[in-house]
DNA sequence: TAGTGGTCTAGACCACATC
DNA sequence: ATGTGGTCTAGACCACTAA
């Protein structure tokens, strides 16, 4: 009848899949829970024990869930110790990878600019988190983030929440504010270190940065963070690994 | 008996993995061939054909197999046009992604230094290649790259074949060489322009330029390329997806 | 029409973690 | 001993491509 344009045809797994993706989103089973097992769902759903697992193996493979062998499948999460700074791709020349210190500079309430509102799909003037912050290892501060945040999810958030919390920022918003980050896309250019990124980073004014601008989602691909973060790779690299 | 330390156990369904690399790395089926069916390939191996397909499904998913439904599974190519740049993450902020336009400067064959012996695996004074080379947009030069590859699979490369061959150059490395790139790190930098990147860039010394370093891979994780480049980011940038 | 990969099922057994 | 995910099998049917 109609035109004819939309994908028409959906086998079973994926039906499931965005059945199980509503069930996380609804909050059923929260960051760091079992779920129920292959079993339990292929009866829930009345499919077989394979389609639930084919499912389950897509979710596990974009990092939704964590499957342990002999324990179950749990949803995952962003505070634990094995899989932390997951998005961070800096990595050290030297020594090992993990363990900088953080220090928050300031959290303010305001109207967001155009591009930030653009940016998270807000309408202009709606209400804003601004957080400015920094990374250092050994004592010298290597990256300066500044985080844009919908003031509506996380309402209540302020610096003194932020340094009092141990473990990662987006552990943070998962416990607290219940948002999840699943996704993020970076666009990466080298720009002059300006008076301020200078001053954080203790570099002179003009020394080459990295500028990295994260976007990050979470379920159905809904942004809701923005981050421009400056880093000094001069003891540091941005690492990737392309396929 | 032994120390016991060593994996001790390893699924059908990678054995046959490990059997498929070894003849996509022995050339029994060549980059866009078509490779025999999974019916086949379970008779020729004596497992089912689920076995055989969970076999193929992580080889697609590493980008070494391509399926296609109702025509049969390929050997993954770099020559095809849908694929291009596949390697490459630099957009460029307005406009189409694809099409710029390639200037090799020279290509020449020296003894390895001993940076570069150490990153392609090589006996330092190995013979090597060096290439330099250019990527515009629109007539003005964005990338800078210097290619090392080692002298002994790449012998008789030179500036010309580069130039005369259309496609991309990890295409006539397949075609040509008979070496496949699979995989790649990259190590990424801000540094600012010294006079010879400043030169061919056109833009002024000490401008903040990307520095990227990528170690390319062919079968078996052994690297066969080093590409140190220098990238222009004030009207492109450098898109990378975290998950 | 024939052949390919893609989906779905049902059942058996293995490896692993926990009790 | 029990329950979980992980592997392997065999067979049926669907979607797609090409001749």
């Amino acid at each position: 009848m109609a035109a004819a344009s939309g994908p028409a045809f959906s086998p079973l797994y994926r039906q499931i899949k965005a059945l199980l993706v509503q069930s996380l989103n609804g909050g059923e089973w929260k960051p760091g829970e079992l779920i129920p097992s292959e079993q339990d769902l292929a009866a829930r759903f009345g499919v077989s024990q394979g389609t639930v697992r084919k499912a389950i193996d897509e979710l596990a493979m974009e990092n939704l869930l964590m499957r342990r062998q002999g324990r179950g499948t749990f949803v995952a999460t962003h505070a634990e110790q094995n899989i932390q700074y997951r998005f961070l791709r800096l990595m050290p020349d030297k020594g090992p990878a993990g363990g900088m210190e953080r220090r928050f500079i300031d959290c303010r309430r305001m109207r967001a600019p155009a591009e930030v509102a653009r940016a998270l799909e807000l309408k202009p003037g709606d209400s804003v988190l601004q957080i400015h912050r920094t990374l250092s290892r050994d004592g010298r501060p290597v990256v300066f983030d500044e985080i844009w945040l919908p003031a509506v999810p996380f309402k209540g958030l302020t610096a003194d929440r932020l340094a009092q919390y141990a473990g990662p920022m987006y552990g943070l918003f998962e416990t607290e504010f219940g948002v999840r980050m699943i996704r993020a896309e970076e666009k990466i250019r080298a720009v002059a270190a300006d008076e301020w990124s200078a001053q954080v980073l203790q570099v002179p004014v003009g020394t080459p940065l990295l500028s990295v601008a994260r976007l990050s989602h979470t379920y159905h691909d809904k942004p809701v963070e923005l981050r421009r973060g400056w880093y000094d790779t001069s003891a540091h690299y941005y690492r990737n690994e392309l396929n």
